[in-house]
DNA sequence: TTGGCTGGGAATGAAG
DNA sequence: ACTTCATTCCCAGCCA
């Protein structure tokens, strides 16, 4: 029990850092020890059935998914809330941040109003880690 | 014509 | 210091 005072803060510092990171966790900003990104989020929400009237998949074309006309700023508002942002996410900015998705072909727009798609990869890197969940 | 969506440049922020 | 991803702002085009 008689440690250098050196170690005992030495011990503080950690503790706070894993303390912070808990904080985080809960706050869902981390995913499988990675950050959180839009997508996953977007997933999470996609494969609850309680969010449907908000967005959901669109039957019969893999990975196409569409947001409710009226309820797309509550998507937006729980993504900004989930990020702990500043100042409130909108509609408006979270597509800004979906169009970046197109550089990297992570998620592509379909013609059709509110309506995007998962890229084949994307998806079933998304599947796989929604089954390590699970177990 | 207008409002709702869409597209994207550019600056800034957050975090590793 | 540099990259990645997201946020914020803003403007312009499309179309029902």
């Amino acid at each position: 029990m008689n440690m250098p005072q050196s170690y005992q803060t030495d011990l503080e510092v950690i503790l706070e850092f894993l303390e912070e990171h808990c904080r985080q966790e809960t706050r869902g900003q981390w995913e499988n020890g990675k950050k959180l990104r839009l997508f996953h989020f977007l997933f999470e929400m996609l494969e609850d059935p309680g969010m449907a009237h908000c967005l959901s998949w669109v039957p019969a074309s893999v990975g196409v998914f569409r947001f409710s006309s009226t309820y797309k700023e509550h998507v937006a508002a729980l993504w900004g809330q989930r990020k702990g942002n500043r100042r409130p996410m909108t509609y408006q900015k979270m597509s800004r941040a979906l169009r970046n998705y197109t550089r990297s072909g992570e998620i592509i727009k379909v013609r059709k109003k509110l309506t995007y798609q998962f890229s084949g990869a994307t998806l079933t890197t998304l599947r796989s880690q929604q089954r390590m969940k699970n177990t």
